[in-house]
DNA sequence: AGCACGCCGACT
DNA sequence: GTCGGCGTGCTC
């Protein structure tokens, strides 16, 4: 045999961009080199070990031979990933400029990327995780599946899906809550998985808040095996279901961002569920869009994606329009039901106290008469948004941040009377770094025991509402009653009985839930959104609103002369007259695009031009701000190398000044941004690809990110 | 990012 | 006398 030295390249998470070479005798392995591509393997690093995966093989090394270890072992009793899982992360780490472990390595289950050692070893293999668990949830029975009729829009459709396969293609699928999308998904994947080994793939934005759409999978495919995959679930059924998507048990993956990146035996389609969703984006950790690779992926593999919403992002929308996307429209509800009338209540003429406008509360009282339920959008958690004193211009701020602490009641519902200051039933939280301190008896300024809530929060207009509404249960859904274990699902399973009478929540009680009581909707405030910062916010603004409206009267509504109960709709805002809340009256998304897309042509803002963001922290201010300084002319340089061949194409490249972040300083952390915007995505590339490195090079205490495509700027 | 090594304050 | 603070430097 040979003694040729072989080596492998090896992806780790480790903040270094590129791969590490270990060498490998291949003869005590029993493996040819070519077939370690895509294997897990465990490899010493430093002190420590850590698992990587093998994505690429080599018979040199640029790397000092002397320095180069022996990798450790291949993760026992699996497979290798795939070749075009392996591609995929390679496109995806050169985009984003991140290292490929950093991505790769996170989005494994815990026990498949645990270092094997010779006292703790794994309780089960993971041959027997993968094959003990034959019983993946499978579909549930006959009695339940019923395949609905589709109306002309659904098959048509359907019918466009089914003529694309074996292809690559992007199809936008925009219909409104309750056009039956969904019934066009299921039954597209029905036909995909006609052919013998093929695999679907569905991401949803967060499988807590759709439990609906998983029910309704499973209700759908008789039979067939589901898997599914979030950051929610436990060790054990994390790894088996990968397991089972991975060897090809699986017909039916269902995930949330992270099943983005999970390697598929054999994907035939991919369906992206509310492609607008912010949550396909949103990172702790490294910044990708799912929605994004998703799209990625069907191309390498070249077969067709789906994305729905009713709200498509700009993004989405445009590329549709340029017939980059095919687009295809369900203009109406499945069932024929009419969308909520939508009134908007003027603030300017009809004054709020504690939050509620005079028309507010008398629908509010006719609806709950009627038995009909109220559903209320409130955008804060918490029970006021800073605890301030009366006296002088204390403010609850955060020590650690640039921001107020939000005044939080400790437990549920229950009347808090009496005084804030000092009360044991109330704490100070700060959103951002999390601190929580107790409400101090007097101001920590002045003295004075005058101490009160600025603003209301879910929690506050819960307690509100129970005393304007004494008879009436209120129920409460935000990111605090989600934390605790259960409660959401309780809340729920009140909301659909009937139970709750008023429901009252943030953003993700307007997601994907089917209320057949509801029939009026409130968003008490919804003005900031109008004149954000952001460049996004009308676009969230509308979205959101939109799927507010999705909530109501989405079952039968029988018109009854004595209560006329009709679903509705109400916003109240200062600003009747702007074109986003007349667009929403008529429920008409293409208008609203039209205008927010003119805009931004006008601004030059995505999707017209392509963004790149360096984000830097440290703990003084000027140390952030003169680091950026020092990028920007390195930027500047780059591009001014780059521009005699980029000026001939027209390419511009716009590098901003460095300026902090909207919340300056999170735990002691001070945090600034610099932008660079252009009209080429190459040439934006290009320079990132001369710049990062150059970065990396300089040492400081100063903490930095590259965000390619950032979603808030 | 971890994890070591390294040189200065309050404790059994 | 040492436990431990986190600054700095390295990892194929």
């Amino acid at each position: 045999m040979s003694d040729k030295p072989h080596f492998l390249q090896v992806a780790l998470d480790v903040p270094l961009l590129g791969l590490f070479d270990y060498s490998i005798q291949i003869e005590d392995h029993l493996i040819e080199l070519q077939d370690c591509m895509g294997r897990l393997v465990w490899v010493p690093w430093g002190a420590a070990q850590r698992v990587g995966v093998v994505m690429g093989t080599s018979i040199s090394s640029e790397f000092e031979l002397d320095r180069i270890k022996p990798f450790g072992g291949f993760i026992p009793d699996l497979i290798p990933l795939p070749a075009s899982w392996v591609k995929l992360m390679q496109f995806a780490a050169d985009y984003y400029h991140v290292p490929v472990g950093a991505l790769a390595i996170p989005v494994l289950p815990k026990l498949v990327r645990t270092v094997p050692t010779k006292t703790a070893r794994p309780r089960k293999s993971l041959e027997q995780r993968r094959t003990a668990k034959k019983t993946l949830p499978v579909g549930l029975g006959a009695a339940i599946k019923k395949t609905a009729l589709l109306n002309t829009a659904q098959t048509a459709a359907l019918n466009h899906m089914i003529q694309q396969q074996g292809r690559f293609s992007t199809t936008l699928l925009h219909g409104v809550t309750g056009s039956g999308k969904t019934e066009v998904y299921l039954q597209w994947f029905e036909q995909l998985l006609t052919e013998p080994g093929a695999q679907v793939l569905l991401l949803v934005p967060e499988i807590g808040l759709t439990p609906q759409l998983v029910d309704s999978v499973a209700a759908h495919f008789v039979g067939k095996r589901i898997a599914v995959l979030h950051s929610g679930t436990t060790d054990a059924s994390r790894a088996s279901d990968w397991l089972a998507t991975l060897y090809g048990d699986a017909d039916i993956i269902v995930g949330t961002r992270l099943a983005a990146l999970t390697p598929i035996k054999n994907c035939r389609g991919i369906v992206v569920d509310e492609e607008h969703d912010a949550s396909y984006r949103q990172a702790d950790g490294i910044p990708y869009s799912a929605r994004d690779l998703a799209i990625v992926r069907a191309s390498q593999l070249q077969i067709p994606i789906l994305l729905g919403s009713a709200t498509p992002s700009m993004e989405s929308w445009h590329a549709a329009q340029k017939k980059r996307y095919h687009y295809l429209a369900l203009p109406q509800r499945a069932q024929g039901q009419a969308l909520p009338a939508v009134q908007l209540v003027d603030l300017r003429k009809h004054k709020a106290t504690l939050g509620f406008s005079e028309p507010v509360l008398n629908a509010m009282a006719r609806y709950l008469t009627a038995k009909r339920q109220v559903l209320i959008f409130v955008n804060r958690r918490g029970f006021a948004p800073v605890l301030s004193c009366n006296a002088c211009d204390w403010m609850s701020d955060c020590d650690a941040c640039s921001a107020h602490r939000v005044l939080h009641h400790l437990s549920g519902p229950g009347v808090a009377a009496g005084a804030v200051g000092g009360s044991r039933r109330y704490r100070l939280i700060c959103h951002h770094c999390g601190t929580n301190r107790p409400v101090p008896a007097r101001c920590p300024n002045c003295g004075n025991l005058d101490l009160a809530g600025q603003g209301r929060g879910t929690q506050r207009i819960e307690e509100e509402l129970s005393a304007r509404f004494p008879n009436a249960n209120i129920g409460r859904l935000d990111r605090d009653v989600n934390s605790k274990a259960g409660a959401a699902a309780a809340f729920f399973s009140a909301a659909h009985s009937g139970e709750l009478d008023i429901l009252i929540g943030t953003q993700m009680l307007a997601k994907g839930h089917d209320f057949h009581h509801l029939s009026l909707a409130v968003v008490l405030e919804s003005d900031q959104g109008l004149f954000a910062a952001d460049f996004r916010a009308p676009e969230r603004l509308f979205a959101n609103l939109m799927q507010v409206a999705g909530r109501v009267g989405r079952h039968d509504y029988v018109a009854d002369p004595a209560n006329p109960v009709e679903p509705v709709l109400m916003v109240q805002t200062r600003y009747v007259d702007h074109p986003l809340f007349q667009a929403l009256k008529k429920h008409d998304y293409a208008q609203f695009a039209k205008d927010h897309l003119d805009e931004r042509q006008q601004a030059n803002m995505p999707p017209f031009s392509f963004h790149v963001l360096l984000k830097a922290q440290a703990k003084v201010a000027q140390e952030v701000m003169a680091w950026l300084d020092a990028a920007r002319t390195q930027a500047q340089n780059i591009a001014s190398n780059m521009a005699q061949q980029a000026k001939q194409e027209g390419i511009e490249l716009k590098i901003y000044l460095p300026v902090p972040m909207p919340v300056a300083r999170v735990a002691h952390l001070e945090r600034a941004q610099l932008l660079i915007e252009s009209n080429s995505r190459s040439s934006l590339h290009e320079l990132l690809g001369i710049w990062i490195p150059q970065l990396q090079t300089q040492k400081s205490r100063v903490r930095w990110q590259v965000e390619v495509d950032p979603l808030e700027i």
